[in-house]
Parts: C-alpha cells; structure tokens; sequence
RNA sequence: GGGCGCGUAGCUCAGCGGUAGAGCACUACCUUGACAUGGUAGGGGUCACAGGUUCGAUCCCUGUCGCGCCCACCA
C-alpha cells in the first residue's frame, strides 16, 4: 500500500543503489549490444568542486536525452569524469597552505606540494560525483576519468609531442597577460576586461637640447585655432609608471602639427635628471590623431599595441616589472642602465632580445615598489617638476584575471604556443558545412566570429598541479620535445653525440589542454579501444555559452586534427542559471542557491523538472523555489494517482491491448496519452526540455488526474463488470505509459512507481529506467474526443454557473435537457452518473421548455437548464444571462469586422474564412438562446 | 566601436501570422473515500513605444526607448 505522501529523500537512495546494482547505465550491456551506440561526454568538473545550479542544469538535460536514449533501446555511453582545474585548484591548496599557517609552495617546494594537491584531490575527489549520482545522473560510473589519469596523460603528451613536430606548437618570447597574483601567465580568454574609474594623466616630455618648434592646430575647416612655440610633445597616459621603459613616441605620419618634430629626441621626464633618457619621436599609422594629443608613447614591452608598433619600427623592448608586478630591483644601477638604453637609441634602436631582461630601467628609487606605488610616485613627481598638464577622471577599460580578480600586465616573457588559425581551419568548415551543429543555432555566429580571428594560444603556465610540459633542454638551451625522458634523453645523445644533462621545461599546460582531447582521451585514445570505435564521434555536447571559446572550439580543432572527425554532431547550449532577482549567482554575492538543499528539501525529481521546464532555448533561468515547490506538489500528485490506481485494484494485466478498449471514456485516455507521447518525443528529439516537461505534466495534471480518474469512478464503483476490468486495465496501462514519459525528467520518482506497482499482480521484467519507451497506440478516435469533450464542457459550464450563483458545494440540483438532439440527449444517457457525480446533480431529465426558476446554459448549441428555485437569485441569473449575451455580441462584432472586408474573404484561406463563419453561427445560436432564456426570466419576473 | 538576446497578467516565464497561455501570488467556496504538497470557480494583459509589410501583427520588417550579455588594443 502506498503512503499518503511521497517522501523523496528516502526512497531516492534506495533506487540509486539498486539501478548501480543492475548496472543499469553501463555501457555495452548485453540487452543492448544491438542497439546503435548513443554517447554524451560530460563536461568535466572541477575534480574538487562541489555541485552548483549551472552543474544542476547541465547534467540534468543530458540525463533526459541519455535516459530517453536508453528507453529507446540505444547503447547508451554517458561518459563520466572530473578535471584538474589547473589554477583553480591550485588556489585552493595554497589558500589551505595559508590558513594552517603552513610553508607556501615555494617553501615546500614543487613534489611536496603536487603531493598536497594530489591528497587534495583523493580527500575531496569523490564529492562532486557523489553529488552528480544523487542529482540522478545516469552515468557509466564504471568509466570515470580524471584529466590527470594515466591514459589522459598519455593523450595529453601525444598530443602535444605531434603537434610540436608538425610545428603546431611552438616556442615563443612575445607579450603575454600576466597574472601577478599566481606568477602566471594566463590566455585572453581568461582575462576580463572590466571598465573602472581611472585616470589619464598628460604630461610634457620635454625635447631634447631646448629644441623649439611651432605647434598649429587646424579645425575642420583648416582655420588655424591655436599657434605657439612649443619645446616638448604632449603625451596621455593612464599608466604613467610605464613610461620609464618607453623606447620612442609615435605620431600619424598625416600628423602636421608634429611634422617638424618627427625624428628628433625627446626626454622621458622622469627620474634622476641627469641620467635621463631620450626617444625618437617617429610615425606609425597606429595614434590616432584625433584622440588625445595624437602622439603616443611607445612601451614595447608592456603594451599590446605598442609591442606591434614596436615591432614594425625596430624599438627596444625593457622589461620594467618582475613576476608579482612589482618595478624591478636588479641588475645595474640606474644611471649605467640609462646609459646603456641611449647606446642603443644611438645605434639604431636595433632591438636585441637581450635588453629586454638585461637592462634595467627602474629608477633607484621606485625599485621594487608595487606598480601602484610607483605610479603614485612617478606621477608626484614629474607634477613637482611642472610637467604634469592635466589629469582627466575617466573610465578605462583594465584587464583583470578571470580566478586572481587581479590587474593583469602585459608581460615579455618565452611561452608554449598553439598554431589555433591552423587548427581552426577544419573546425570552422565543420560548423559552416553542418556536419557539427549548434542549437540554438545563433551561437555558431559566436563561434565563427571567434575562429575567424583566433590569436596564437598560450598554452603553458608557470604552475606546478597540470601536465609538465613534455621539453627537456640540453646544457646550450637546445630543447628536445619527447613523450618520455628516456625519449628526450636519446635524441639530446644523437644531438649531442654524447648523453648530457637535461632539465626539464618546469612549466605546466593550461587545463584547457587537456580537456580538448576530452571526447577521444576518455574513450581510451592513443589506445585503439573498441568504445573508441564505437562512440567516436559522440553524440551531443551540452554545455553553456560561457565556454564555447575555452572548450568547445578546442574540440573541435583537437578531434578533427588527431581523429579526422568532429567531435559530435550536436552543440546544445543551455542557459545561465541566475537567482530570482536574475543575477549571476555567486558567492561573493552570498545569492547561491546550493542544488543539494534545494533536494534534500524537494527531492531531485522535483529540482530537474524546474531546471527541464524553465530550460527554453535562448533565455536564463531565474530559479525559484517556489516553482521548485511547486513541481514537488507535482510529483505527490502523481503519487497519490498510483495510490488511487492502487486502492482500485487497477492492476496491469497480461497481453492488454490498448487499441482493443471499448468505453468511451477508455478510448478517449488512449487517444491523450497518444498526443502526449507524440508531443513529448518531438519536444526531446528537438531538444525543446521545457516544452516537453509541460506536455507531460500538462497530460498527467490537467488531464490523466483531473479528468480521467474523475471520470472512471461511476465505472469503477459500478455493476459491469466488464466495464470494470477494462477500465482497471486501461487505468493501470496509462499510468506506466506516463511513469515512461516522465522517467527521464523525474527518474526516482517514476522508478518507485515502477516497482511499488507491481507489488501485486504482474511482476516488471526490467527497472523502468531499462524499459521501452511508449510506442504510438493508434489514431485518436475523434467521435471520443467529442463526447468526452462534451462531458467535460458540460460539467465546467454547471459548476461554472452553480459557483457564480453562489448555489453551496454539497447541494444537488436537477439538469434538464431542453429539447435536446438525439445525440446530446445520447450522450447525457451514456454518461449519466459521470455528469450526476462531477457536476452534483440529483437527476437528468428531458423537456419541450425550460423550467421556471432554472439558471440556463448553453453547450454546444443544447439548452441546459438548472431548476435552481428558491436557490436561484433571479437578478443575479439575470445579470449572468446579459453578460454572456454581451460577450458573445462582442465576439460576434470582432468576427463581422473581419467578414465584412472584402479582402479578408478575398484573400485569406478558405478554411479561416468557414472557421470564423463557423464560430459567428455558434455566437448567434447561443445570443439566441440566452436571450429567450432571459426573456422568460423578466416575463416571470 | 562591433555583435547578440530580452522587454507578454502582481512575480517568474511559455507562445509566435487568424479565439492571449502556464506556474506562483490573489479572491470566494470546499476537510466530497487518491491527493489541502489538494479540489472548484473567479479577478487580472491597449503582448515596451512608433512606423511599415499583410485581408489580418503579440508574432515578420525598420526605427526609438529600456535592460542584459559577448567580443574589441583607443594611448
């Protein structure tokens, strides 16, 4: 017997335990080794995360498409697994190390610490899986990996040793973002640009040797505005500590207002003035000479835009910051560095790697200063020495690390790159020529506009928890890329000729790296695996915008450069989940709403039905609990169906056929059960979770519950025995028709039902979760429809009017047919005591005219009369009669504006046309109707 | 500076060329043998605004306003 109230926390661990018991969601089983393999990777959490509401809506989307995969009989691989999160976990163990006021990682040093991270990683490892099966995901468990297994590594170090010797990886010195917080480099895409309140500061530098010229500045028009004898270049900054690695000032070639100064040297004014530096004022096409003053300053090494000036115009580079950003305190002092930077001005400006690091050009005193400080610094001083012109407030755009929050610096610095315009290629042409397809299909706009201008990536970071770089350098800095030590060691000797001592690059891969290969590396590749076989190219990805670039694009180029085949065919992109107010959820914020209480509190079903509903395509989801509450109050309606289905004895019997079914109202309930079947397949084939969630519990709710079973009771609780047996029988197939339809969004919920409702009578073959899916049960029988819709109409418009003429809830009244058709007055026959029952009538009667004292109705062109006297309130019925009389005249009104266009009768399709003749005809029978009914009111009266 | 999305009932959102919908909230009534985590009935919307296309526009097009997001090197 069931309980009153389902109670989800206690049954949905017993039904986990028993679906891993049957090793329901292997991959590979025997009852589906003949089924065509359907295969989802999961998108890899942090291996020490813990579960939040974006994990709870993507894994709950792919457990419907996986579970509605398996119940249609395919062989179902939904890959499992956790990353290494490079940075991320990184963080969290030195934030750890902090705490316990423990040696930081240097101290440490590198193998104790990656130990650390690794007891990190087993100690909270299996959180986030734990958290995935309790959601209720479906994955072949017996199949996890972990980015930093064995065989990852593997791929991973394959994958790197062939791209390199296809010179697709590559080493190179040229202006990286710096993330001084972890000393790391990191890729633009984990830099955010965020627009803050800063300054931009003008100063004048001076030119050198007093030199003077006359400085004209034109309008539009050429009407001179302003003339004057100038000896210095006005220069806008907003990093004014950067000034001192300036290698030259750049003016547009078109500029006139600094020709007579192109070519001369101007002084850099800041620092000892003796050992100042002077620059060459040069054109480049880059200044704008509508913005600022038009001539920039050029600092090759701490600038994006002016590495590529300096670059093109041979400019030294110097390196002014050291790893945590703070100005530099080494090398030379000041003066000999200044020095030897003029050396280089006076030859040529011929940059040389070397200066780059050699020379220092910090000023003694804003040495080892944070770049903060000394741009305080720097900019008080040169303010002292009257330089300063003005300073603006303005809002600038500055780069921040996406994990460090910190100020990113453009930084010199060697890095591992990835050839990605090469890569990108293929992996755009398999978008654009459809074999890989997004849905919805705008994010392939992203996608393309992305690839289409891809930069170098930046692959290596100076962490220590990753995969180390495969590189090993000899005793000259020659560098020997090998799968292996023993492999790099062999080709130093042939190098060589002699074996030497090799030290291995220390640098680790972004994490992104490794997860590229995560659709092949988890299928056993370099390995030639039979899942590879099988379930290479997998089937969908699922995943949100956010990591379109950082992962999805890098699939595609890593699939189809080392399988020769995309990586899967479909790109689902799902929303954001944002709280109510439709803000980001964070912790910062303190707004996070923790999916694992919300299933504690509701019960998982309850949690993936909302996600599944309020998944449409396109739009964030705003989680409320309320609506989470809500779908709980949805599955204990269903429970306490079974638990009526149960309590009447409606057993599945053997060998039923639902086509066989003979009653009305059996036949009716087939013929939903078919719409909402064919409804909630297209909705999952089409990806379209919310429409499918809503057709589903539309049907069960709105239908199965509120109408069927009200419906059956009269034959349930009567004498036909016949009638009896087939309505148990058809009661009992719906149900498990709607137990299959709902699995894949409330899984342990309908699994329970699965069971408990075999309890007596026939036993299950299979758990649900390993059943078929409904097949269609034939056409909807469209006389059913109209009687059952009959039925239904008639009883809404009684207690439509009962409610409205305030007739009390346990009173019964009479119905009478006036001069019903043979057919209504059938129907009312057929369904007599259905009607007595849910509309509280006493008795049904015929008659040529309508009682006194009876509230009157219409349905479907049948006056209905409902002999209320002594109950009835004549004025109150009256009002009702003119308002319906009014409602139905101004639909009348709307319809005779369309039909009295000629061009609406004209033009319009024909069957719009007779529908809206159709529905004028049925106003006016029913004006008619109400009107007479009205009549005999006021005559009484 | 480009690009994208969104403005529909009090709230959260579906819908998308031809009668405007759901859930929650609200009002009234109902402890009727599945369910008060429930039932029945009801109130509530010039579908942001302005043009255009069309026989017909919430839906398609253009523009405006408001909100959000993504990309981008303006010193």
């Amino acid at each position: 017997m069931l309980e009153k109230t389902y109670q989800p926390a206690e049954i949905e661990s017993r039904i986990a335990e028993a679906w891993e018991q049957v090793d329901a969601f292997k991959a590979g089983r025997e009852d589906r080794k003949d089924g065509k393999p359907y295969t989802i990777v999961i998108p890899p959490p942090n291996v020490t995360g813990s579960l939040h509401m974006g994990h709870a809506l993507n894994n709950t989307l792919q457990d419907i498409l996986c579970r509605y995969q398996r119940m249609k009989g395919r062989d179902v691989l939904w890959q499992p697994g956790t990353d290494h999160a490079g940075i991320a976990t990184q963080m969290v163990v030195e934030r750890q190390l902090m705490e316990h006021q423990e040696p930081d990682r240097r101290t440490l040093g590198r193998d104790k610490f990656l130990k650390r991270v690794w007891q990190w990683k087993e100690e909270s490892g299996g959180t986030i899986i734990n958290q995935l099966k309790r959601l209720g995901a479906s994955c072949d468990w017996s199949r996890e990996r972990f980015t930093m297994d064995e065989g990852l590594s593997d791929a991973v170090l394959k994958v790197f040793v062939e791209l390199y010797r296809a010179g697709l990886i590559y080493k190179d010195k040229r202006l990286v973002n710096w993330d001084p917080q972890f000393q790391t480099a990191i890729s633009d895409l984990e830099v955010e640009n965020t627009d803050v309140d800063g300054h931009m500061w003008h100063f004048r530098y001076p030119l050198a040797d007093g030199e003077t010229y006359e400085y004209v500045e034109k309008d539009a028009d050429g009407t001179v505005t302003l003339r004057e004898m100038r000896d210095y270049i006005s220069i806008a900054t907003t990093r004014p500590e950067t000034m001192l690695g300036d290698g030259a000032v750049a003016v547009h070639p078109s500029d006139e207002r600094y020709a007579p100064i192109v070519g001369k040297l101007c002084e850099i004014p800041v620092g000892p003035k003796q050992h100042r530096r002077f620059i060459p004022i040069i054109t480049d096409e880059y200044p704008d000479p509508a913005f600022g003053s038009g001539a920039v300053k050029i600092t090759g090494a701490h600038d994006f835009n002016d590495y590529a000036v300096a670059r093109r115009n041979n400019i030294p580079l110097y390196r002014l910051m050291d790893d945590v950003a703070a100005m530099r305190d080494d090398g030379a002092p000041y003066a000999d560095a200044s020095r030897a930077a003029m050396e280089i001005v006076k030859a040529g400006g011929e940059p040389d790697a070397a200066h780059v690091d050699a020379i220092n050009l910090v000023p003694e005193a804003y040495r080892g200063l944070d770049r903060f400080e000394a741009r305080k610094r720097v900019v008080a001083d040169i303010d002292a020495e009257g330089l300063m012109i003005k300073v603006e407030d303005k809002q600038i755009t500055q780069p921040f690390g996406d994990r460090s929050k910190v100020v990113i610096e453009p930084m010199l610095t060697d890095q591992w790159y990835v050839d990605a315009e090469t890569l990108a290629a293929p992996a755009l042409a398999a978008v654009k020529d459809g074999r890989t397809r997004f849905v919805p299909d705008r994010y392939a706009n992203d996608y393309y506009r992305w690839l289409e201008d891809i930069q170098p990536w930046c692959i290596s970071r100076q962490l220590w928890w990753g995969h180390q770089i495969p590189a090993w350098y000899g005793p000259d800095g020659e560098v020997f890329v090998a799968a292996s030590e023993a492999e790099a060691q062999s080709a130093a000797e042939a190098h060589y000729g002699k074996p030497v001592e090799l030290a291995r690059d220390e640098d680790v891969l972004d994490t992104w790296f490794s997860s590229a290969l995560w659709p092949f590396s988890t299928l056993g590749w370099p390995e030639d695996t039979p899942e590879l076989k099988r379930h290479y190219p997998t089937d969908v990805l699922v995943t949100g915008f956010d990591i379109i670039f950082f992962w999805v694009a890098r699939m595609m180029m890593m699939g189809l450069q080392f399988r020769d085949e995309i990586p899967f065919h479909t790109v689902y992109i799902h929303a954001l989940v944002r709280d109510e107010a439709g803000q980001k959820m964070s912790k910062s914020k303190g707004n996070v709403i923790d999916p694992l209480v919300l299933i504690d509190q509701y019960g998982a079903d309850a949690l993936r039905f909302t996600l599944a509903a309020m998944a449409a395509q396109g739009r964030d989801i705003k989680l409320s609990t309320q609506r989470v509450e809500g779908y709980r109050n949805f599955a204990t309606k269903l429970w306490n169906a079974a638990r009526f289905a149960e309590m009447n004895e409606c057993m599945r019997v053997e060998g039923f056929d639902p086509a066989a079914v003979e009653q009305t109202i059996n036949v009716w309930i087939r013929g939903r059960t078919e719409a909402a079947r064919a409804a909630t397949t297209e909705a999952i084939e089409t990806y379209r979770f919310n429409d499918a969630a809503n057709a589903v519990y539309e049907f069960v709710w709105g239908e199965f519950c509120d109408w069927y079973l009200e419906l059956i009771k009269p034959t349930l609780n009567g004498d036909d025995q016949a009638a009896v047996a087939e309505t148990r029988a058809m009661t009992a197939w719906v149900l498990d028709e709607i137990l299959k339809l709902l699995h894949p969004f409330m899984p342990f919920l309908t699994e329970e039902l699965w069971a408990r409702t075999a309890e007596v009578g026939l036993a299950r073959k299979a758990p649900l979760t390993l059943s078929a899916w409904p097949q269609s049960s034939g056409a909807i029988d469209a006389a059913a429809e109209a009687e059952i819709g009959w039925v239904i109409k008639l009883v809404s418009e009684v207690r439509s009017v009962r409610s409205e003429m305030n007739v009390p809830a346990g009173a019964r009244t009479g119905l009478v047919l006036v001069n019903a058709d043979r057919e209504a007055a059938a129907r009312a026959e057929r369904n007599a005591e259905t009607l007595k029952r849910l509309a509280r009538l006493d008795a049904i009667t015929d008659a040529d005219a309508a009682p006194k004292g009876a509230a009157m109705l219409v349905v479907d062109g049948t006056d209905v009369a409902l002999p209320l006297a002594g109950v009835i309130d004549m004025a109150a019925e009256q009002d009702r009669l003119t308002r319906e009389i009014e409602k139905a005249a101004s639909e009348i009104g709307k319809i005779d504006g369309k039909l009295a266009n000629p061009n609406f009768v004209a033009k319009a399709p024909a069957a719009v046309v007779e529908e809206n003749r159709e529905r004028r005809a049925n106003f006016e029978d029913q004006i008619a109707r109400l009107s007479a009914a009205l009549d005999r009111l006021k005559a009484a009266a």
